[in-house]
DNA sequence: AGCTTGCTTGACGTTAACGTAAGCGGAACG
DNA sequence: CGTTCCGCTTACGTTAACGTCAAGCAAGCT
């Protein structure tokens, strides 16, 4: 029985598809914060909650160190206002960077089509050759 | 005088905004093939071609190797058109690739827009607060 | 008791793309 | 001739995000 919604190591591992030296790396990175049943590691529903955002982040390309911080954000109750405009301010910057990636991203995409154009021309052209021979 | 029309390995780096570290290890990686004068390299036309390149690849997100397979691609005159198309499939790879990361990009933007607005209301609520008193 | 299985904590290994420092060889300048 | 540049090679250092042992406890089965 799941009385106390928590899950072992190797359940975590079995839904999140990581292994559990990365969740005790993530545990030792300040990310997630497991109970301790005498020595063993139970996650908690907040546990799955910020795995999953670290792992979408990761997707992003955010590196744990960012996810640390965007994750603050999630469970700021009512925290200071100096703290939590700081922490604002830093998401902005994220958003900006974010933003910057994305529309150099669209330029890179553009031009690699144009080179792939570029090939694919080259290859019906030897395609052509190969058929007439 | 440049009669040959190359370059001293100080000249590429403030011509690229490169390391000379840099150019040597791209040297080693066999990405360029500068000629040498006496114990000095010189950066021949040819190498400059392929460092553009090589930055291009870099914005693109593209290893090192992975450019130096691209790199053949360019000086391939009449190769076998399956390394030719070897070489193109791994283009289109990799941009389908960067418009996934794109699109996810753009729905963490979102996601993140949320957040801020979130967090922008409640700085609103505290500051009419902090006004009143 | 003995063995296996699962979990634990170190601690060292790995990859990419360079940075950085040590030490040496010529060339140019004063 | 001494010093200062520039460049060369060799080689160790760096960062991120884990992988991969090593060694050891605790529980459960037989």
């Amino acid at each position: 029985m799941t009385l106390e919604d928590t899950l072992t190591i190797r359940e975590m591992c079995d839904a999140y598809q990581v292994t559990p030296r990365t969740l005790r790396f993530y545990e030792a990175k300040e990310l997630l914060f497991p109970i301790r049943q005498g020595q063993k590691r139970l996650f908690t529903k907040r546990d799955r909650a910020r795995l999953k955002l670290i792992l979408r982040g990761k997707r992003f390309g955010f590196s744990l160190e960012d996810i640390r911080q965007l994750l603050d954000l999630y469970d700021m109750g009512d925290q200071q206002s100096t703290q939590l405009r700081r922490t604002y301010e830093l998401a902005q910057q994220r958003l900006a960077e974010m933003e910057r990636q994305r529309d150099e991203l669209n330029e890179a995409i553009g031009e690699l089509n144009e080179q792939i154009e570029w090939g694919a021309q080259m290859l019906a052209s030897m395609d052509q050759k190969t058929a007439a021979a």
